[in-house]
DNA sequence: CTGAAAGCGCTTACAG
DNA sequence: CTGAAAGCGCTTACAG
């Protein structure tokens, strides 16, 4: 390509910033006399204010937060670790801590695992170098060696849905136990008698917590469940839908199914739907989560609501709790679930057998 | 709440990181050998750089970022600003920025605007004081005269399917004038003749893009469009279905509807359904974006494909060329999209007036 | 090939 | 109430 003349705004390059000294010297003041007076760190006269503050508007004057920053030892900045923030969960609980760390005055940088340990240690080590004041660690996956480290090296962290064991560090998630309690009643007093379940990823704490709370509550209902009926999943649609088709082919198949999160189970409505079964009639099926997508009117689909904004942003407030107050005790916030009855559930068919 | 005697991990507050003066000591040289031995800027002997990097990991040091920023005036960070992480067309292109920015070493500041001129405002006032390398712009948000006054400064700026007039930046894009050219070639060649479309929110170039492209494709098609079947909608999925109402409940409803983004279409799909219309024997319905409930079998949306992640990860390439070398040409790339036919667009019914 | 020194832009004891 | 100086942890001319 020939150059069509076009070109970046030729010598503008980075213009100098005013740096304080140059408010130090419009001003007549020392250094030191403006930092005071710009960060109300220590009396200053008003008079004296005043014309540093004209003197710092004169020049433009923004402090630099790299400098702060090395002065202090404070970036205010945070980390966030998630699995893949275009898994439909994952946005919305990102909204809620950015929405509370940017109102703190605190900017958010964003690192995808892929669910991956190695990425996540690659990251982590970035954050650090970074200086990063804490890290919300919301990636799921289940052992690291990096965050023992960093509990010993004291840099402030969150849990979300995760826990460590042998780690003591500030938590904040929903109770699965319970919600599933609930669901698989829901289901219970609907009729149904085998009630599948769709597992989520392998090494995630909250598939973990998922499957362990509909183990309990089959157990106290049925005296047990059936681990035929129990298939797994990756968190996708797709592999949601593979999980149901397992167990539709079964002799004696599920009345109905809950997906560990509301993808899978939209994947195994696809699969009812091939099997030509009717929902709710046939089988019913129930997610968890609620993202967007269950909501609306084809997919309607029940669900467990996981108030995932409400997750991230108390997360965020824990996080800088903690970042101010080292020795404050740990914190272990659980946040209630929701059953969201839609369309896809019902009572249980009549038995045929 | 009584302290129950679980506290923070008591002492071992955040504990003093390895400096290069700490392997500086440990190997017997001195700081400048070290920098120049760790980051390869100049010759060092062999037995002197396995000297450096025995000791540096002996004492575990990490270079600090930040240390290195206030120096080198650079961050590695970038920061994007998007509308709103939580809408379903946003994560998959901060995916693709997120991707390349982590291969290349740069992190990622997440800010999201709620497309509202002062949050952009606000985000680019921290950005710069953070001092990031450069920013992604996919706000929308069609006039800021920050975004003039950081050209002006000659901070390193992609734009994303937004143009500000007056300024010339490099830019990545779709070619949204074809793609409205092709759908709406597609569906006079099914028999459409009454097309209506629901537009993006207003300000948005983008959204202004979309109509422009409609209204064009329309006057070569048809000689001129109706404006009546021009119905504003601000990207919600309920605006959609208020757009599509309005449209529906006229004597002369359309045959087919363009959604001037998916979940527009799939809002309007919810109002068509409404009108005991029947999808596309009644009324075909056609959405941009491909976001991925696009493609659930229940939605089977046909749409125009944006490439997300590819247009998020070419953005992010272009400005780390443009970090690289501020003197390069300008550049402009557009990125083309793909109409995707799914089952809610079909031939026009036969006319019944 | 290596070292001593200056300096990036701030904040914070320490004097006065 | 204000100022002069040290220092955060690096990199980079400048000497040798």
């Amino acid at each position: 390509m020939p150059d069509d003349g076009k070109r970046a705004p030729a010598s503008p390059r980075r213009q100098k910033r005013a740096t304080i000294r140059d408010v130090a010297n419009a001003s007549g003041l020392a250094l030191s006399t403006v930092s005071n007076a710009l960060t109300n760190r220590r009396y200053v006269s008003d008079v004296t204010r005043l014309k540093v503050l004209k003197a710092a508007t004169d020049v433009g004057y923004r402090a630099s937060k790299i400098a702060r920053s090395l002065r202090t030892h404070r970036t205010y900045s945070i980390g966030i670790l998630v699995g893949d923030i275009a898994n439909p969960f994952f946005p919305e609980l990102v909204r809620g801590v950015e929405d509370v760390a940017s109102t703190e005055g605190y900017n958010l940088i964003l690192c995808n695992t892929d669910y991956r340990e190695d990425k996540q240690r690659t990251y982590i080590e970035i954050l650090r170098d970074q200086q990063v004041d804490g890290i919300v660690i919301a990636s799921q996956i289940q052992k690291s060696d990096d965050i023992l480290s960093m509990v010993e090296e004291g840099l402030p962290l969150v849990m979300i849905n995760q826990r460590y064991p042998g780690t003591v560090t500030d938590y904040v998630g929903v109770d699965n136990i319970s919600g599933m309690k609930e669901t698989c009643e829901y289901l219970w007093g609907l009729g149904h008698r085998r009630i599948g379940f769709i597992q989520g990823r392998k090494g995630s704490t909250a598939a973990q917590d998922r499957y362990d709370g509909f183990v309990k509550a089959m157990e106290s209902l049925a005296g047990g469940h059936d681990e035929k009926l129990v298939q797994p999943g990756d968190w996708s649609y797709t592999s949601g839908a593979k999980a149901a088709r397992r167990m539709l082919a079964m002799v004696k198949r599920p009345t109905a199914i809950i997906g560990g999160n509301d993808l899978m189970a939209l994947g195994a409505i696809e699969a009812i739907q091939e099997f030509g079964l009717r929902i709710p009639q046939d089988v019913s099926i129930i997610g968890i989560d609620d993202i967007f997508v269950s909501a609306m009117p084809w997919a309607s689909l029940t669900t467990l609501r996981h108030p995932k904004w409400t997750v991230g942003a108390t997360a965020a407030k824990v996080l800088i709790s903690r970042i101010n107050n080292r020795d404050a005790p740990i914190s272990r916030i659980i946040i209630p679930t929701e059953l969201v009855v839609r369309a896809t559930s019902g009572a249980a068919p009549v038995p045929a057998d």
